[in-house]
DNA sequence: CAGTTGACACCGT
DNA sequence: AACGGTGCCAACT
């Protein structure tokens, strides 16, 4: 286990990222853009992504594939065991994706914080 | 301690 | 409309 960020409370940047990715229902899929907005940090969507491939670390299966760019791009696939993990799971969840990309990915996409409100 | 990187997003040209 | 440059914040080297 590599370091985990200092910041473990609630007010802990990645924790609010790995609670809000668990947030995230079935079969839907969201942006790091969002999640960052959404804990209060716009325009640190790099900071999801990096929090995401953090995510290795902990003991919780964060459904990080449910989680991709403003695009609807898989671009963190190649981040998983498997490059096609990521895609095979949307898939399972009746995603579907064509070319690394969520097809319908307006309809599929979740705002979590919409969800929270 | 300072520079670079990173699973992105937005603005300007 | 497409492309390039810049900003975001934290961790890594």
């Amino acid at each position: 286990m590599k370091n985990l960020p200092k910041n473990n409370d609630q007010e802990g940047f990645f924790s609010r990222v790995y609670e809000v990715t668990k947030t995230i229902p079935f079969g839907r899929v969201t942006t790091y853009g969002a999640i960052a907005r959404c804990i209060g940090a716009p325009g640190a969507a790099r900071m999801v992504g990096w929090a995401l491939n953090n995510c290795h670390s902990l003991d919780e299966h964060i459904p990080a594939h449910r989680v991709i760019n403003r695009n609807g791009i898989l671009t963190g696939k190649h981040h998983f065991r498997h490059s096609e993990l990521m895609q095979q799971l949307l898939e399972s969840e009746g995603v579907k994706v064509d070319n690394d990309r969520v097809v319908d990915f307006k309809s599929k996409f979740w705002d979590p914080c919409y969800n929270l409100i």
